[in-house]
DNA sequence: TATTGTTATACTCTATAACTATA
DNA sequence: TATAGTTATAGAGTATAACAATA
C-alpha cells in the first residue's frame, strides 16, 4: 500500500502476451532503422517488398495487405512513382483500378534496403538461433497467409 | 515495360522478411482492437502489462522496455494515475527516480482487457494451431528477453 | 557533470469526409 | 448504387529541446 492505494501483488507476473511482445519487437526494429541506412523509409520498404511478392496487385489490395488506408496509399505511391521505384497503370478490365508494380530501379533499391534491414533483424533477434529465426519467420508467414491486415474502409 | 519503364520480373518474389511480417501482424492487431472493447487504449495495455510483469521497475526502465520516450511516458503515467490504474513513488535510494506499479484496480482493468485482446489474437492468429501459437509466443519472449526496445535518449 | 523526470513545442503519421470516374 | 482512387483537412501519435531536481 502506498498512500492508501492497494498495489497489485502476485497473480499474473510473467508470460507477456503476444500483443505486448509483437509491439516491443516491432518498435525495436523501427527504432533501429534509419532512412539513411535503408536508402528509403520503412513504409516504402514494406510497400515495395509486398508489391514485389505480388506483382500486378491492385492498389486497393495492396492497401488491405499492408494496412495502409486508401488515401495514405495514394500519397505513398505518388512518392514511389516520383523516385521511379514503382508504377501504376490502369486495369484494362476495370478502368477504376490501378495495378501497381515495382520497377527494376525499385527492385535494386529494395535489395539494398534489405541488406540494411537484415543487420537490424540480426541485432533484434540476436537471442534466437538460426533455427529459431527460421521457425519464427515461418510462423509469421503462416499467420499472415490467411488474414489481411485490414485497411479502414470509406 | 510500361511507358518505357522497366518492371521488375522474377528474382525474389516470395519469402517476406521478418520486418514486413511483423509490421503486418502488429498492424492487424492494432486495427482490430478498439478502446471500447479493451476498456483502455492499447498503449495503456502494453504499459500496464509490462509493469505488472516487472513490479517496482523505474519509470526510465519502463520507457526503455516498451519503447516510449521519457516525455511521452510522463503523460501516459499521468493518465494511468488519474484513472487509478498505476502509481508512482520516489525511489528512497535515488530520489531522482520514480518506481512505478500497477494498482489492484489497474490489475482488474488489465485482466478485463486481456480477455478482449485474446479474442483479437485468436482472430489474427487463426491460421496457427495451438502448438504453433505457443511456439510463436515462446520465440517472441526469447527474442525480447535480451534486447531492450530502446527509447530515444535526451 | 550526468541522470531522471518534467514541460512546451514541433513534427510525422494516420484517420475522416467529401469528391471524381468508372462499373 | 457501389467501388477505386483522389484530395483536403483534422486528429492522434511521436520526437526534439530546454529546464528542475538529485546524484
Amino acid at each position: 500500500m502506498i498512500a492508501g492505494v492497494p498495489i497489485n501483488r502476485g497473480g499474473n507476473t510473467g508470460e507477456a502476451g503476444v500483443t505486448v511482445l509483437l509491439t516491443q519487437l516491432t518498435k525495436g526494429i523501427y527504432r533501429r532503422t534509419s532512412e539513411a541506412e535503408l536508402g528509403m523509409r520503412l513504409k516504402d520498404f514494406v510497400a515495395l517488398a509486398y508489391m514485389r511478392a505480388h506483382s500486378g496487385i491492385s492498389q486497393h489490395e495492396l492497401g488491405e495487405a499492408i494496412g495502409v488506408d486508401a488515401n495514405n496509399l495514394v500519397i505513398l505511391l505518388n512518392e514511389l512513382e516520383e523516385t521511379g521505384w514503382a508504377l501504376r497503370r490502369r486495369d484494362p478490365d476495370d478502368r477504376r483500378r490501378h495495378l501497381v508494380d515495382v520497377t527494376s530501379k525499385g527492385a535494386a533499391a529494395l535489395a539494398k534496403a534489405e541488406g540494411a534491414i537484415t543487420l537490424v533483424e540480426d541485432e533484434v533477434l540476436a537471442a534466437l538461433s538460426a533455427s529459431d529465426r527460421a521457425t519464427l519467420a515461418r510462423l509469421l508467414a503462416k499467420a499472415m497467409d490467411r488474414v489481411p491486415v485490414g485497411a479502414a474502409q470509406n
